[in-house]
DNA sequence: TTCGATTTGTTCGTATGTATT
DNA sequence: TAATACATACGAACAAATCGA
């Protein structure tokens, strides 16, 4: 109806997709936060004016984009950062034989510095911006396994301080989405190996120059905002890399 | 209407899953082969006395699963591995500049070996069954970046010879499609760090032991059957493995 | 080139089943 | 128990792409 077609461009968009933008917009506008419930299947109908299968057509990949979650006869709501999203979904070490453990962060530094014009890059803010540093030692099973370095732009995390960082329940996510309304709902990964720095062989137990598997990742939020740079060096004695393809 | 209700017995799958299995099986029982067209959604729909949607919604997780290909106006395919497909859909080493090469293998070596008795377990073949072991070293833009080896049980590929791997056209899992008749559709791979290996540093212009990415893959076809080991070292200076989370 | 038949793509509407509150 | 919400299934209509006559 609104959908204004302009003679030559066959304005491709088929309705359910620009509903399912909107609501992308909704989620990305913070207008319902994680954890919400958004409007029913027959509300949202009745609010786009189109019918209930078209609604459900729309809410169908951000379901299985795991942006959204539906349960029958209470409703559809907005994905969080649960401790088994975050650890199933986003972390992807395990064990050789298979097993999944728990990771448990110690803190090694917390900073606020000057991003590299290479981060400020890929994190697509200005050059020269305020990051927050952290590093951290974590441990699978008690061992110590891999090593975390984090940046996230300043301004996304007003008032962080390294008490509420040491301090958080749960994963970082779900700080990130609790505390500062940042949704991480996607990351894209690229490994390589290499040595283990000079400085983090000992806290890894590591000898001089022992292969380690490096990860950078990015994090995004909705319409592909980057919002986080990491980079692990991973023991991977014990503990690999897992990935699925295909399918999730 | 004809899904019989048993009192007590609620009758748990819904008629679209058990009719994507039917599909399924007509796939693994090579009814339809890859490239063939398959009945059309009206065609389907009287075969199975369904309607029209609960056949699209039946083949919708095929689809996006990437085993089959609807294309519109033509009818639906069961997908191929053709080229690109393989490529940017099971082979994940991008450029650190984000920039794609097709692989071009030269063949290391060729033997039947006696599969070792983990080789044999992961592969779900009877010990000591005979493989067909393949060594590559794999160039992108014209260097050396990784080595393959490549381990598949023998009965899975009756005769094939050194001569007919050579000349493949193509992917090997192009050829196994092909010629064997059999579609991997799923891999798992596990990634690690470590030395290179003593006798694949000099071909992969390496100094002794440099880290390499090593990539343990297990190709799956239909009903997650195993059909192919793979290992896989990898010089990551240059290029990086890619996984992209989420979505594919 | 045009036209019609075929096939998938989109949208609508309705009915009924099942889970939750 | 009743109301609500999602899940499944059916059927119909038209749009868009394809292909051959």
């Amino acid at each position: 109806m609104s959908t204004t077609l302009i003679a030559g461009t066959p304005h491709s968009h088929p309705l359910y997709e620009e509903i399912q933008d909107e609501i992308t917009r909704g989620l990305a506008d913070r207008k319902w936060k994680p954890g919400d419930l958004i409007p029913s299947e027959t509300e949202l109908a009745k609010r786009f004016g189109v019918s209930k299968g078209t609604i459900r057509r729309a809410l169908d990949e951000l379901v299985s984009d795991r942006i959204l979650v539906r349960r029958q006869g209470r409703g559809t709501f907005v994905a969080t950062h649960s401790p088994d999203r975050t650890l199933y979904h986003f972390f992807h070490l395990i064990g050789r034989d298979g097993t999944k453990e728990p990771p448990a962060a110690e803190l090694l530094s917390y900073r606020v510095i000057r991003g590299s014009d290479e981060a400020c890059d890929r994190l697509e803010v200005e050059t020269d911006s305020k990051l927050v540093s952290v590093r951290n030692l974590v441990r699978l099973a008690g061992d110590p396994i891999f090593i975390d370095e984090i940046l996230i732009p300043q301004a996304y995390v007003p008032g962080l301080t390294e008490a509420i960082y040491v301090n958080r329940e749960s994963t970082i996510y779900a700080l990130y989405q609790g505390r500062f309304d940042i949704s991480v709902i996607r990351i894209s990964e690229q490994l390589s190996a290499g040595p283990v720095p000079a400085e983090y062989a000992k806290p890894l137990g590591l000898r001089t120059n022992t292969p380690v598997l490096v990860i950078d990742r990015v994090a995004f939020t909705y319409h592909d905002k980057p919002v986080e740079l990491r980079r692990s060096w991973v023991n991977t004695e014990s503990y690999v890399y897992h990935s699925d393809l295909w399918k999730g």
